[in-house]
DNA sequence: ATAAAATTTTTACGCGCGTAAATGACTTGG
DNA sequence: CCAAGTCATTTACGCGCGTAAAAATTTTAT
């Protein structure tokens, strides 16, 4: 394959014998060509070995088949690997994914989206930082462009959110650790930017006002994406004092309680739910670490692809129906409790 | 800002009171017009909100200001934060880049290249996968885009090739091995893919022999990225047999070292440099979370920065030069060693 | 076999911007 | 103030493809 390169498409309808408004049909939708046809054209394609301009391509078009997919920080094993399911997803509908991370800098949000614009997207998904987004702009870029929130929500913002039920899952996780052992106390970050985070606190207090227990939460000074340094400078420091009145610790997020363990560790504190243990540790998201900690983390893992896929089949919805709906809708999934061995 | 919107760069000329071939040569470069027509231009652009559409722009461009990025996997976070470094670092010279991961599939790799070819980009700096690679699609691949190398190598491939001098670095760990105990004995992936892996395999041969010591190679079964879990349950296995003849392993990589720890921690082995430790365990890397393992883990510090730096300098070099030069480059980065726990 | 439906071909125009050449206006230094 | 140089404007064309409409062809149903 690949004899011959051609400049444009009218020279690789000549070569193929196929005329190039059929072509062009091809191009946007294989199955919008007679099978026979398509046949005949990718017989040729593999003859010949064309590609359509790609800018050209998308300049005529009402809508291109691109999917902005913008998240705060791909560093963040949770964003990573929640913007590959998605990715995926989008590939497998026949669009083409462009993944952006705002690198935890609040205003490359806004430049992404920006940059986006120019790029005449089909739609975007987006996980919003939280607290420190432009919710203005975001709530108005949406009445330009097909746009689904995913992870963290914004009043009002685009068609539909999709996110987890932080309230069900800090409930399961706090039930599970008062029926196996003394009631947890918190550990959060002090002026956590995602809401989630908030929720789950509000989520800590109602679950041990449930269960009939004091609430006991301890903040953890510090900026920035550095929630494992955080965690284990300002736990260590805790564990030092003996602040915590329990010997269990529920932390906001693993990346929180990895950096804790770690203090754990270096204080020759034995963490786990054994008898000989004198601490025990829990956290959210399973992070893809959790299961190497030591000991591994006991968590609560949110369903990445049923988020992904929800997330990408509402936004096609939304592109499909060419029009903004009024209703915005809410999806919340549970999660599923990790048992390992740190509580 | 933003009152109008505009369908073209003609309407906002007319609004502007600019010239629109002033306007494009702006856009494309906002250095190459007179300093007073600039400010005229950015006092428009803030009164009124025009982007040009980038479709338009980039098709009839002899070279876009795009530069193509194509990595393995971003979800392991080497390449994640290579990967971020090149970013900022073409991003800092006016271009615009677009990171590609292959999600750890060998034949995303080449789809990648293939997708970045129709968007012809200025350049493209590639991570290949190694061994899996399509060494002369590569080649081929390079004689029509410039393209630089980094990471792993391919025989004559691209313009230039920057990565890390894993000779200088293995020497570097053992050396302080075995200075600071017993010598080491080295742990791997059996079937690894990446080319770095078997240089570090031959650079322990080396270095050992330089030593005067006998070398001790074990490796793990097991294939794809999941490192850890291979670490982990090979290594674990490994522990329990007590295969290691010495009390010190050196592990290929960071990840390979995490899944060990993890493993050493469940077997009750105290794993550190003190007295009191019957392990020493150090990897090579500098993971981000080495400094957070339990303990935390003694490795090779890659410089990133500098690897990242000087793979865009030299392939802006090959771009401005115009033309495939015929000597290719090859640049290696020394590591240095970071002194943790474990070893 | 024939009519109706589905699909392809032909023809033609336009998208928004890059770019080139000629012309015109401005800046700089003496 | 003038000449030379620098930079902006005017004019005009083309890029590669989307897309629309009408004509021609193929397929399907009757």
């Amino acid at each position: 394959m690949g004899q011959r390169k051609f400049r444009n498409m009218d020279e690789f309808a000549k070569a193929s014998g196929i005329s190039r408004p059929t072509l062009s049909k091809y191009f946007n939708d294989p199955e919008s060509v007679r099978q026979s046809t398509r046949q005949r054209i990718e017989k040729a394609l593999k003859q010949y070995d064309y590609r359509p301009n790609f800018y050209a391509m998308n300049q005529n078009r009402r809508t291109t088949k691109s999917i902005g997919i913008v998240v705060p920080n791909l560093a963040d094993p949770f964003f990573n690997e929640i913007s590959r399911a998605i990715e995926l997803a989008c590939v497998e509908a026949g669009y083409n994914p462009i993944v952006l991370s705002s690198h935890g800098r609040t205003h490359r949000e806004r430049e992404n989206l920006e940059a986006l614009k120019s790029l005449r997207p089909a739609g975007v998904l987006l996980a919003p930082f939280g607290r420190e987004s432009d919710e203005a702009y975001i709530r108005n870029y949406g009445k330009d462009v097909p746009l689904v929130l995913f992870d963290a929500d914004v009043v009002n913002g685009g068609e539909a959110f999709v996110g987890i039920d932080n309230y069900q899952t800090i409930d399961l996780i706090v039930k599970y650790l008062f029926r196996s052992g003394e009631p947890p106390c918190f550990f959060e970050m002090e002026t956590p930017s995602n809401p989630n985070a908030n929720k789950r606190h509000q989520a800590f207090v109602e679950a041990m006002d449930r269960i009939g227990h004091p609430t006991h939460i301890f903040k953890a000074k510090g900026e920035g994406w550095d929630f494992e340094e955080i965690g284990k400078s300002e736990g260590g420091r805790m564990l030092a004092e003996s602040a915590f009145p329990t010997n269990t610790i529920l932390c906001s997020n693993d990346r929180l309680a990895i950096g804790l363990l770690s203090a754990a560790y270096q204080q020759g504190i034995r963490v786990g739910h054994g008898p000989e243990c004198s601490l025990r540790i829990a956290g959210h998201d399973d992070h893809p670490f959790s299961r190497f900690t030591c000991p591994s983390l006991t968590t609560i893992a949110q369903d990445y692809t049923a988020i992904a896929e929800t997330a990408v089949a509402t936004l096609f919805k939304a592109i499909e129906s060419e029009q903004r709906s009024n209703e915005r809708s809410i999806t919340l999934f549970g999660g599923s409790l990790v048992m390992r061995d740190s509580a």
